[in-house]
DNA sequence: CATTGCTGTTTTGTCGACAAAAACCGGAGT
DNA sequence: ACTCCGGTTTTTGTCGACAAAACAGCAATG
C-alpha cells in the first residue's frame, strides 16, 4: 500500500526558477502542513516524495534536514521524517519565547518606523479587514502571520526576524493543531491597535497590547494533551 | 597543493559514542572556529574533511549544511563552503538582537531561578576567576560564554536557549575576527555584579548591567571592514 | 486468545561514480 | 608588464547501488 501523501500544488508559483527544486519542497511542505494538509504525525517518506517532485533522495533528504531544523519535521534516526507534533509544554513555551521576541521586535520598529512603513501596515490591516469575512481560515492565517512578520521586518534585524519567523511557523502549527473557533476579528482589532499605539510612538503601550494579543491567542488554544494513538501508556503511568 | 586545514584535534572528547561521525564533525569545525585555527574566510573543501575524519561526502555535506544553518559557514552554491566573515553592520545586528534576547532570558532567570540555581552561578564565577589569570584565551572565551548559556539554561525556555545559543556563537565568531585587547577581568566583575542583582530579584536592575555589559563588549571590538585580501575594491570605490 | 520469536519486505543511511561548474594555469596579444 | 583567452585540473551537485535497520505478517507456544 502506497501511503498517499497530499503535499501541496503551492498553488500558482509559477517561479520556475531560481534553484528550484530545493525552495519548491520546502516551501510545498511548509505550506501543506500549515494549512493542515499534512496533520502532525504524518510520515514522510523519501521515496514518495522523490517521485512527487521528480529529484533523487539526495535533495529530498536535505530538504528534510532543513524543515528539521525549523522545526517542522521531527527527524528519527532510522525511522524516517514526520510533520512535527508540539506537545502543550512546547506551546507555552513558545508562547513565552514569543513574547519576548515580539516584544523587542516592536521596540524596535517604533524607533524605526517611517511614515511610510506605518501607512504599509495601515494597508496590511485594510487586507486583513478584507479578508476575515471570506472564512477561508488557511489565507486569514497567512495574512494574520504576515502582519508579525511585517513587524519583525519593520525592526531591520535580520536575526530577530528569522527567529521570529521560526516561533510564528510554530505556532501556526499548533494553532493548526489545536484548532481556535476562529476568533478573526478579535485579532484583527487587537492588530489595529497596536498600529494605532505604534503610529502615537508609545512603545510600553504597544508591547503591552502585544503581550495582551498573544496571551488571548494562547487562552484560546485547547489542549487536548494526546488524541489519536493508544494513549494507554499514560493511562498506565509509565509515559 | 593540498588545502591544509587545521581542523580541531577536539581535546581529550572520549565520546566515542552516540551517534559519532555527525556530532564529532560539527563540534571539531565549532570548536576550531571558535578558537581561530579556523579563521574566517577559510575554505572548507569536502575531500579534505573526508579524509580527516574518515566519512563520506554525504556526512561532510549534512555537516556542513548543519553549519550554514547556525552562521558558522557560509555556503556558496557551486563554490564550496568558507567560514564565516561576519560584517561589521551584522556586528551591530547580531548585538542588538543579543541585548533583547538576554533581556527576556534574564527576567526569565531571575523569576525561575531557586537558591540551588544561584549557587551554580556563583560556583561559574569562581571557576571564572580561576581562568582568566592564567591568560588562555580559548579557555576564557569558552567560560564566558558559558555564563550566558547557563543564564539561558536557567530561563527553562529551549528556544530562547537555542536562539541565544546561535547568537552566542556569532557574538565569538565576530569577536575572534575582531579581537579585544582581552578586557576578561573587567568582564568577569561585570558577570558577578549581574549576578548579585538576581539574587537580590532586581530585574531591571540585571537587566541594565546586563545591558551595559553587551555594550561594553561590542565598543570592545575594533572594527577593520576587510583586512587579509585585496581590499583594493574597496580602495577603489567599486566595493 | 494473547504473546513471543522468526522471516520477508520495506525504508533508511552511507558510499562511490558520473556530469557540470568553477578555479587554475600558461600563452598570446596589446 | 598587464590583460585576456583557451585548455586542463580540481571541486561540487546529483544520482543510483548496496548494506543495515526497522517494520509487518505469520506461525508456534503457553
Amino acid at each position: 500500500m502506497k501511503s498517499r501523501i497530499a503535499v501541496a500544488p503551492v498553488a500558482g508559483t509559477a517561479s520556475a526558477s531560481l534553484e528550484p527544486a530545493d525552495q519548491r519542497l520546502y516551501r510545498a511542505v511548509l505550506d501543506s502542513v500549515m494549512t493542515r494538509r499534512l496533520p502532525p504525525g504524518t510520515k514522510l517518506p523519501e521515496v514518495a516524495l522523490c517521485e512527487l517532485f521528480g529529484v533523487g533522495r539526495t535533495v529530498v533528504r536535505r530538504v528534510l534536514q532543513a524543515l528539521a531544523h525549523d522545526h517542522i519535521v521531527e527527524l528519527r534516526h532510522n525511522r524516517g521524517a514526520v510533520v512535527a507534533t508540539p506537545s502543550p509544554e512546547e506551546t507555552r513555551q513558545v508562547f513565552e519565547a514569543r513574547r519576548g521576541i515580539e516584544g523587542t521586535i516592536l521596540r524596535l520598529a517604533i524607533a524605526r518606523a517611517t511614515q511610510d512603513d506605518l501607512a504599509q501596515l495601515q494597508q496590511h490591516l485594510e487586507q486583513e479587514q478584507q479578508e476575515w469575512p471570506r472564512g477561508d481560515q488557511a489565507a486569514w492565517a497567512g495574512l494574520a502571520s504576515g502582519f508579525h512578520r511585517k513587524l519583525a521586518e519593520l525592526a531591520g534585524n535580520p536575526y530577530l526576524e528569522r527567529f521570529l519567523a521560526e516561533i510564528v511557523s510554530r505556532c501556526s502549527l499548533i494553532v493548526s493543531l489545536y484548532e481556535p473557533p476562529g476568533n478573526a476579528d478579535c485579532e484583527h482589532a487587537e492588530h489595529k491597535a497596536i498600529v494605532e499605539r505604534m503610529a502615537a510612538g508609545d512603545v510600553d503601550g504597544a508591547i503591552a497590547l502585544m503581550e495582551q494579543h498573544l496571551r488571548v491567542l494562547e487562552r484560546n488554544i485547547c489542549l487536548r494533551p494526546a488524541d489519536k494513538p493508544g494513549n494507554l501508556r499514560q493511562m498506565l503511568g509509565l509515559g
